[in-house]
DNA sequence: CTGACCCTGAGG
DNA sequence: CCTCAGGGTCAG
């Protein structure tokens, strides 16, 4: 559930579920969705087991609970979650959690139970399944610290910017930003370095909204028009988040399963062949930074 | 700051 | 067989 409308969506879901549970257990089926936990699986356990999940927070397509003990006081530890490329994070309920205790590796390829790789067990009798295809994401412990930009977040995180949904964000300051580099105003969109959040669709429709190519240096930009692209990228992430996100498939849902309509509303993103919805000229797709980038070649201009 | 890589699966 | 997929990280 990659970009940050997903993640969004996700976090919202987990909150009124899981703020205020204490785990019971863990479960690990693939050492590699913990991969990047210090000290393993044992550590990871001796974590979380009997700690208490008191907040749920997002920065960008980063996730993470903050996690407490049993009375209350705060660790100053998170639990990290990534959902990488394929990623979903799914509560079931007490019954549903007994009633499919499915196996990883069984079942017909379209049970995306099939690729449960953990779960934590709550005290409420409800599971969190981490279900992930591709195993670019994943779960972990990160201490929580105080980032450079005054906000509380796990270490490995401190190199993430804050993000268009963010009200501390500053939106002037990172149009300078992008004005200061060279490189194109895509790739400067996808740096989670300089804001977070933007994935390869919504850095599509963000230019297609802001008439501005893929390609256009961000040191080519005006202020006026770099904002324009900022605001174009959080009006229309605004506006996935406010359907449910972006959902080609059962790939990418929420917390209860369930897809999300903005696909309906994207403009550029997998729209080759079809005529701009703007001036009618047939979208085009090109190859960029190894991924695909689509764009109307008539009213998107280098600027 | 690009490019390879980490993975699995769908589709041509 | 090949290419494609919404991400992050690290080496050159």
């Amino acid at each position: 559930m990659p970009e940050l409308p997903e993640v969004e969506v996700v976090r919202r879901g987990l909150e009124p579920r899981t703020v205020g549970r204490t785990i019971t257990a863990l479960e690990v089926l693939d050492l590699r969705i913990i991969r990047r936990q210090r000290g393993g699986e044992d550590r990871l356990r001796a974590a979380l087991v009997g700690s208490t999940l008191s907040a749920v927070v997002r920065r960008g397509k980063f996730l993470w609970w903050r996690l407490a003990d049993a009375d209350g006081a705060e660790a100053g530890e998170a639990l990290m979650g990534h959902l990488g490329m394929s990623g979903q994070l799914r509560v079931s309920t007490a019954d549903a959690a007994v009633a499919a205790p499915a196996a990883p590796s069984e079942g017909p390829a379209s049970d995306p139970l099939r690729h449960r790789r953990l779960s934590l067990h709550l005290d409420d009798g409800a599971r969190v399944d981490l279900i992930d295809q591709r195993l670019f994401g994943g779960l972990w412990t990160s201490p929580l610290v105080e980032a450079a930009d005054g906000a509380l977040l796990p270490e490995d995180a401190t190199h993430i910017a804050r993000d268009l949904l963010d009200s501390a964000i500053d939106l002037p300051g990172v149009a300078r930003a992008l004005r200061a580099r060279r490189s194109a105003i895509k790739s400067l969109l996808l740096n989670q370095e300089i804001v977070s959040g933007i994935g390869n669709i919504y850095a599509d429709e963000a230019l297609w909204a802001a008439r501005t190519r893929f390609d256009t240096p961000g040191i080519a930009l005006s202020q006026r028009r770099a904002l324009s692209i900022l605001r174009a990228a959080r009006d229309v992430m605004e506006r996935a988040l406010e359907m449910g996100g972006t959902s080609f498939d059962a790939l990418y849902v929420n917390v209860d399963g369930r897809s999300g309509y903005f696909a309906r509303s994207l403009h550029a993103y997998g729209k080759d062949g079809d005529p701009c919805d703007r001036c009618g000229t047939l979208v085009v797709r090109v190859r960029f930074m190894n991924r695909s980038s689509f764009f109307c070649p008539a009213c998107q201009r280098r600027r």
